[in-house]
DNA sequence: CTGAAAGCGCTAACAC
DNA sequence: GTGTTAGCGCTTTCAG
């Protein structure tokens, strides 16, 4: 790399000129400036990250942290973070906790010697189950910025960008009921996680309040270790008359979908089943899933706003949580 | 941040006193030692990384390069870079070209004034297209150590890790030719991309060396902005005794199961389908797809191993390519 | 055993 | 208009 020293040398000036005239200064004379920009721009100067870093305080980079990049949703939100970072001038630094507590403190704690100027993160499951948050309160203490995306945990006192799990779910148990269904049963394997929890909720609220509805409500738990394929043919087998599947994960509802299909259900005459996703995940079903989109782009570009927000204003603000609107989206699993 | 000054007036000792001691100095007393680390412990002291970098010209990041984070095979290998690099003690800063040269090229240049020590890269697809490299020869020239994955160009002189392209086409035909398969099709969305030109050569290659089958090769291209749905829906239409499908690139394998299924092909036995893909991708379709596993996760370890032998090594070596095996993996749509 | 000083590359206050 | 100096946080050589 060229310092600012090899131009100040080759062009028999000082160091404070050649970077007063690279950034344009008054006191500079016009001559100077042109010969010092020339040259830097021959030599393909670039000033240097970590000493600009060092002098300022500053890093322009944001630490991201997702429990999982090979689940779509969090795959899409490291798109669209990278995405609006990138817009904005800051580069990330991405970390994976995979879904684990210990990866999720040791990757806070390595990027808090000044790496980052803060952090964006979506809660890891055993952090989640475990409810231990001291790793992340005690950043907070320090007042290092951090946005917390999807799974939160309410008593921190950070940005937040959400969605409306309780309701998305409530407004998709609706729908079911709308469609004169009379046995709906949600199927999940994040029931263990603060979102999981809010759309089961949604969920019963919305089985609670329709008199009609006959039936207890069914909610059957995949655990991690288990053979989804094998919950999912149970299901059916168990319980003959289902008739509507509320799939609160990413993959279930396609799961649920191809086994029903399978089993020779017409679908969406005798059952309709809604999955909960992004919107163009395994588009190539047939027919095509109804899903609750959660539009992840926005989430992802929120949480980029929000933090750059935050640290390009010196006044301290309260924090703030964003609620990223839902949409049901019918397509062919729904009538 | 609480640095080294901080912890030297608490104790009334000077700053190079403080640092030897943390690194456990034989010039230092034991009980300075011990006071020092209790101080720095107890204040949760964390070296400055930009300070270290600084001094030592080495930032232990690594500049991570992908063309496309929803494509499970560039998640999946980012998943493998992230771990190992991390294992080793390296942290990753990610950037999505998008498919785009200038994206590429702001990812590389804005990277290289000293953020990472190298970079691990597949080239974006219309940079493969344009076959414009300068960019990345600019900097190899410059010194900065390189590892492309995947998607390479064999005249830049950097480290590579591969896959058999060629061969892993090449045997998947020929087992579909062993099926006695008379209607071979080849379908892609990556015919500009290196390897996909590659695994093309070794799908003609193998119905080349077959005397006994009777017909064309046949290459379907599926455009970035086409309808894939409806190209493929074509196929069936336009050539009603196709009775193999090669399909070269993640997704389109499983979208021809689903059409295929749809018009009452009865798979395998009609009807072979082989994907190209990561082990565990789709695998809830049913019959379950076959396809040429790639082993992303050695791709992505292999490549950090290697950006990290180059690194710790000081002596130059000439550039390697490392090429990870393939596994064809039958599953229910072969016989 | 401990401290002072220089220097990594840069910026900025302060001379001249 | 240009140069000198100090300092960001750290390591390391050299003095004491």
């Amino acid at each position: 790399m060229v310092t600012l020293k090899q131009l100040a040398e080759q062009l028999n000036v000082s160091v404070s000129t050649v970077s007063k005239a690279l950034h344009n200064s008054e006191e500079i004379s016009k001559d100077t400036i042109l010969r010092v920009q020339e040259l830097a721009k021959h030599l393909n100067y670039q000033p240097n990250k970590m000493a600009l870093s060092l002098k300022s305080n500053r890093t322009n980079t944001l630490g991201v942290i997702i429990p999982n990049v090979l689940n779509h949703f969090f795959a899409k939100a490291l798109y669209a973070i990278e995405m609006e970072a990138s817009k904005q001038g800051y580069n990330i630094i991405t970390c994976v906790s995979n879904e684990l507590l210990v990866k999720e403190e040791s990757s806070l704690q390595l990027l808090s010697n000044g790496s980052v100027d803060g952090f964006i993160m979506s809660i890891a499951e055993e952090t989640q189950i475990k409810n231990k948050t001291e790793h992340i309160s005690k950043l907070l203490d320090k007042g290092i910025p951090m946005v917390l995306f999807d799974r939160v945990a309410d008593h921190l006192e950070c940005d937040k960008v959400i969605i409306d799990d309780f309701g998305a779910a409530y407004e998709a148990t609706k729908h079911l009921l709308q469609e004169g269904r009379q046995h709906i049963v949600l199927i999940s394997d994040i029931e263990e996680l603060s979102v999981g929890k809010l759309r089961i909720n949604g969920y019963l609220k919305a089985l609670e309040e329709e008199v009609n509805y006959k039936n207890e409500p069914i909610v059957i738990h995949i655990g991690k270790e288990a053979d989804v394929e094998k919950i999912v043919d149970n299901l059916f087998l168990s319980n003959k008359k289902v008739d509507g599947i509320l799939s609160i994960d990413n993959i279930s509802g396609v799961i649920a979908l191809h086994k029903a299909l399978n089993k020779g259900y017409k679908v969406p005459e005798e059952l309709s089943i809604i999955g909960f996703s992004d919107d163009n995940v395994l588009v190539f079903t047939d027919p095509k899933l109804s899903t609750i989109s959660q539009h992840t782009f926005d989430i992802g570009k929120t949480s980029v706003q929000l933090m750059i927000d935050r640290l390009e204003r010196k006044a301290k603000t309260d924090p703030v949580t964003k609620t990223i609107r839902t949409k049901l989206v019918l397509r062919g699993t729904t009538k």
